[in-house]
RNA sequence: GUGGGAGUAGCUCAGUUGGUUAGAGCGUCUGGUUGUGGCCCAGAAGGCCGUGGGUUCAAGCCCCAUCUCUCACCCCA
């Protein structure tokens, strides 16, 4: 039997729903906020990645989905979004055409990643980029809209983290101590932050391993070495935070992995999900845009994975919405008015109501049963005597009341069922 | 890439120290008289017990391999 690639999900009809009604609060709340949706190829020039991304980083020397195309060109599916904004920014000069890019999206991604609770290879994400200005507001406005859009889905178990990387200079200057700090202790850290220590120490702050972290405890700290202007940057967003009303908690060693970050990064980690907690991720990258071949420009973003959004509504027991009742299902008394009853269907939902009949001539119970799985407000019954007199037998079927109705009285009927 | 757990009906799971025709609940389907659902009742369909080897008179059960799922590490949304 063929089955589908591993870490790969079919969303069946009673998901599909749900993750509809989700893309469509997306849309809204982003449109409040006045974001552009972009949507861009789910492959790039691999290059693009290892660029963007950073070489170092686990995504980009061994998760991506990459191979030769018949051309001999290296393509990769996307495994993140930013990358690909950034290049669309700068292949349609979109500084150009306005000052400030506010875009976002929704979007499958790919990464060939062990599969576990909340992490899938093919997963999809939805997020925004503003690309164009370094002002702090915007820092703040995309922890905003993260958090107004799981506020709106329902979801309480939340902590907003944030932090400050400040910029470069300042940052290297900072690694050097750590690394400074660190050495006497290099032989008792673990081995997996023996191999972060060259290639990107801050993540061991990150580090799950006991002795890393009594290590760590008293390991200097990046906030102490930021310089004035990245103080004042991640002040302004800490005060707008506050009185925006999102509760947040300042997390000193939270870093994010990918190379391109500097001065705001952010997440929004909920209790109510496995060790994938992280519902959503991001922060600043002023210097992305240049070091992919663009005129300088600022940026700001942020990624939220929806599998794990829609883990975290079912652990919570919220946004738990079904899809609308049927509006009327049509019981066929007589095989030979068949026709008949398709017409009148087709009639009501033209009219755009919700309606549906059987298509395997079956008994009337077997149509009355199947009218109550779809949870159908009404029935609409097409044969016998009520049509020998020229009308339908109309049941409302929560209160089990029957009308009757000209069938020439079509008008009538729906404006019963819209009721 | 590393480690733990698990694969029996569409779903959730039972299957005793290896021993005849493999079970339950839910779901599905059909009925419970002439044209009416939900509740209830009855019946039916549906399984090469993940796959391939091995041990044995005998394997769902024991052994090996393999695949898949799952959780955690790594990494990250």
């Amino acid at each position: 039997m063929i089955k589908a690639i591993t870490g790969t999900n079919d969303i069946l009809s009673e998901d599909s729903y749900k993750w509809r009604e989700l893309e469509k609060l997306v849309n809204k709340v982003m449109s409040l906020y006045n974001y552009k949706e972009i949507r861009t190829p789910i492959f790039e020039e691999t290059a693009l990645f290892s660029r963007g991304i950073g070489d170092a980083t686990d995504i980009v020397s061994k998760e991506m989905y990459s191979f030769i195309d018949r051309s001999g060109v290296s393509l990769t599916l996307k495994p993140e979004m930013t990358a690909s904004v950034a290049r669309a920014f700068i292949e349609h000069s979109l500084d150009k055409k306005q000052s400030l890019s506010k875009l976002y999206y929704i979007s499958p991604m790919f990464r060939q990643e062990r599969p576990q609770a909340g992490r899938f290879r093919q997963f999809h994400q939805f997020g925004a980029e503003a690309i164009g200005s370094q002002s702090p507001l915007l820092d703040a406005e995309m922890i905003i809209i993260a958090y107004d859009i799981f506020a709106k889905i329902g979801l309480t178990n939340l902590k907003v983290k944030i932090n400050s990387l400040g910029v470069t200079e300042s940052r290297e200057v900072y690694k050097d101590k750590l690394k400074e700090y660190l050495l006497p202790h290099f032989n008792n850290l673990s081995e997996d932050s023996k191999k972060r220590f060259d290639t990107n120490i801050l993540r061991i702050f990150d580090s799950k391993d006991d002795k890393d972290q009594s290590i760590m405890r008293d390991a200097p700290l990046l906030m102490d070495y930021l310089d004035n202007i990245s103080l004042e940057h991640f002040h302004i967003v800490k005060e707008v935070l506050e009185k925006s009303n999102v509760p947040y908690e300042v997390d000193p060693k939270l870093v994010r992995g990918l190379d391109y970050y500097c001065h705001t990064t952010f997440e929004i980690v909920s209790g109510s999900v496995g060790s994938q907690s992280a519902l959503c991720g991001g922060g600043r990258y002023d210097g992305l845009i240049e070091q992919l071949g663009g005129k300088p420009a600022p940026g700001v973003g942020f990624a939220a994975g929806i599998e794990r959004l829609l883990l975290a509504c079912k652990n919570e027991n919220v946004f738990d919405i079904k899809e609308d009742p049927l509006d009327v299902y049509i019981i066929l008394l007589d095989s030979e008015l068949k026709n008949k009853a398709f017409e009148a269907m087709l009639e009501l939902r033209r009219d755009g109501l919700k309606a549906d009949a059987d298509y395997l001539s079956r008994s009337i119970k077997a149509q009355m049963r199947e009218a109550n799985k779809y949870n159908s407000r009404f029935t609409l019954f097409v044969g016998g005597d009520e049509y020998k007199n020229g009308e339908y037998l109309l049941k409302d079927m929560s209160e089990g009341n029957q009308f009757l109705f000209k069938t020439s009285d079509m008008k009538g009927l729906i404006k019963k069922i819209r009721e």
